[in-house]
DNA sequence: CTGAGTGCAAACAGTTTGCATTACT
DNA sequence: AGTAATGCAAACTGTTTGCACTCAG
């Protein structure tokens, strides 16, 4: 029974969606992926800069994790304020979960799955909505900010 | 029995809670308390703007909000973009709701209640958070490009 | 070889700030 | 009178775009 690292699974999924969608599978895409498969939450443009080394132009980044959400891979999301923010579609390793955001630093949390009721889709269905997505953001204190007073 | 219409009744105390802030009650404040007496959803500062008059400079009118923000009548909020839309405060007539965004339009429809669970404030109680807000976003297809194609 | 992707510079949009002036209280 | 609020101009931040060049398929 051969042993199937499942991280690189998808890793290796996440490259053939990519092919598939015509995309190619540049230098920067395979650092940008390998920085998502070791982080399970939401990273700024210029997190994922840092990680993976460029931080004087983050305009081909840009364009990568554009690309790269068009093929799939990625979704792109907004927390409390104006910056975009990364993660790794749910096909892809990325599991569902949400957001702490704090009032007093700005830190964000993880929370791990999904507290939202079915009701919710339902009254957007009476609004005449369909629901593809959802983003939840908690706003208050986080763990640290708590401590420190 | 006299008739108090319940609209003005907020509006009054919302005056009241801005002198109690110390803030003064300037005809761009009033005017801006009325546009949101009329609406029941989230407004970006330009829509404001446009309601009460004002376009070339916005400057004003961002301090404006800000200020009755920090007086605790309105709240602002980010929705699936980079624009902060702001809205009236509970306690002076806004009654918790939510959004539907669409993904092809960009509108933004109301989402009556709130169908988020408690188990979501325990599991961020669980990693040390406090909560005192939150946001949900829905994405997808509003009625109204739902039925034009 | 062909088109997707990169790097650089410049533009953009929404928001914020400094400063002199105005106007609530 | 004193201080919050305004108006204008200029800065800022995160993001986007145009264009020439490079590189993966």
């Amino acid at each position: 029974m051969p042993h199937v690292d499942p991280s690189r699974v998808r890793f290796d999924s996440a490259i053939q969606t990519l092919r598939a969608h015509g995309r190619r599978l540049t230098s920067l895409k395979r650092t940008v992926l390998e920085q998502f498969a070791g982080t399970d939450c939401a990273l700024t443009v210029e997190d994922i800069g840092a990680r993976v080394g460029v931080s004087s132009d983050l305009s081909p980044l840009y364009r990568c994790l554009a690309s790269m959400e068009e093929a799939g891979v990625l979704t792109h999301l907004y927390l409390a304020d104006r910056v975009r923010r990364y993660e790794l579609a749910d096909e892809f390793g990325g599991h569902h979960h949400h957001h702490h955001v704090c009032v007093q630093c700005s830190g964000v949390t993880r929370i791990e799955g999904c507290g939202l009721t079915e009701s919710m889709d339902d009254r957007a269905a009476a609004a005449g909505c369909v629901v593809q997505d959802h983003v939840v953001v908690l706003k208050g204190i986080c763990s640290r900010c708590a401590s420190t007073r």
